[in-house]
DNA sequence: GCAGACTCTAAGCGCTTGCTCACCGTCGCG
DNA sequence: CGCGACGGTGAGCAAGCGCTTAGAGTCTGC
């Protein structure tokens, strides 16, 4: 891929979904798992807003599980590949910590529909698929605690208890995915930085 | 109702829920939607756990839909009660939010199955249960604004964006129903306590 | 001791679901 | 030009869905 390739598929979302075909239904699985959930959602409605039939999934696609494993895995794929970077743009714990909060949060906002499928449908995907999606998770767990236990240990920050934060971190995160509306009054630039602010103030960081 | 039968229904979660076969009916209801779902749950499933034949639901319920608008509204109306509860205890402002928190934590978490269901099955309802719920969790809001406002009115809270924090602190409370785990190393009382005092950093409260 | 109300069941209706299959148009290629 | 590969459709199957109905058992009040 050269590098302007590179870019185009950052840009475009689903860039790395080929055939067109495949995309086009993958994206309009994404906006109904969004709006009404998977197992309300069905195989119909999925066509219809690919304007194709219903028999043209099962050319893509085995089955609609299927379908929500390429989502989850792909949106996990981003959600890790952003904590990576925000810990990997170097600086103080602090600010790492307050970067991977605002861009993983600014994800989950702009992106909010992804997120939502991703984040919230979990219990719909096969074993295997859960188990390969949870070891993903388990990796951006890490990534935020380990930039806490370093903050500690720098005495940069003040936690006393380091996985639980952590858990609230995340959790604080991935939560705005839920409420997180187009029509409301804050952008996700706007979201993310005060809850950088929020999240610096758990762990008390001295600047 | 008389002090004892006012405890007994305290204890027992679903006590006002009544005659017998209904309250049993939903406390199996209330496990299946949490576990699956509520489109994933079928009559068939909520009635076999109930040790009752589908048939027997609509003797007590018109539809499925209207056991999760009971599930919902009573869920509600307990979480508004522990919020406002907590508010009434006196104290300061930094006393009653930490109070808010560590209560409405530890329901989220001991009450797990109950509190997904509430929390994250609004989308199911029909649109006039919805728009009633909804109502009641705005109230839940305000509680929350207004001890944050009180706060800063005394100079005990330092909070520039105090919507934004009702948001992010009634989320983070919310979101203890999608992750917490009885089989996990924490307590619902433990997660309370930590809960509370990450909130109080939020807030930068001043003993 | 029986009428009537109440609670529950067995059976099943009409419909929707995920998914399949026989078939068809449109290409690139020898 | 003929032909196989590919990507698509219309119709429809088996299974499962929410919900209904006819009727049976049980309990209460007179």
């Amino acid at each position: 891929m050269t590098a302007a390739e590179e870019t185009a598929r950052e840009d475009a979302p689903w860039g790395e979904v080929t055939p067109e075909a495949a995309r086009k239904l993958l994206v309009a699985a994404v906006a109904a798992f969004a709006e009404r959930g998977y197992h309300a959602t069905t195989t119909r409605d999925i066509a219809g807003r690919a304007g194709m039939s219903p028999a043209a999934l099962y050319i893509h696609y085995k089955t609609k599980e299927e379908l929500l494993h390429r989502i989850s895995r792909i949106g996990h794929d981003k959600a890790l590949e952003i904590l990576q970077a925000a810990d990997a743009s170097g600086g103080a714990p602090s600010e790492r910590l307050a970067e991977a909060v605002r861009s993983f949060v600014r994800w989950h906002a702009g992106r909010h529909d992804t997120a939502r499928v991703v984040q919230y449908e979990l219990d719909a995907l096969s074993d295997e698929h859960r188990a390969e999606i949870v070891g993903l998770r388990r990796r951006s767990d890490e990534v935020v605690r380990d930039i806490l236990d370093e903050g500690v240990e720098t005495g940069e920050f003040d936690v006393p208890d380091v996985p639980g934060t952590t858990v609230a971190v995340l959790s604080l995160c991935i939560d705005v995915a839920r409420w997180f509306n187009v029509a409301g009054r804050r952008t996700p630039d706007e979201v993310g930085a005060l809850y950088a602010d929020l999240v610096l103030r758990m762990v008390r960081a001295q600047k």
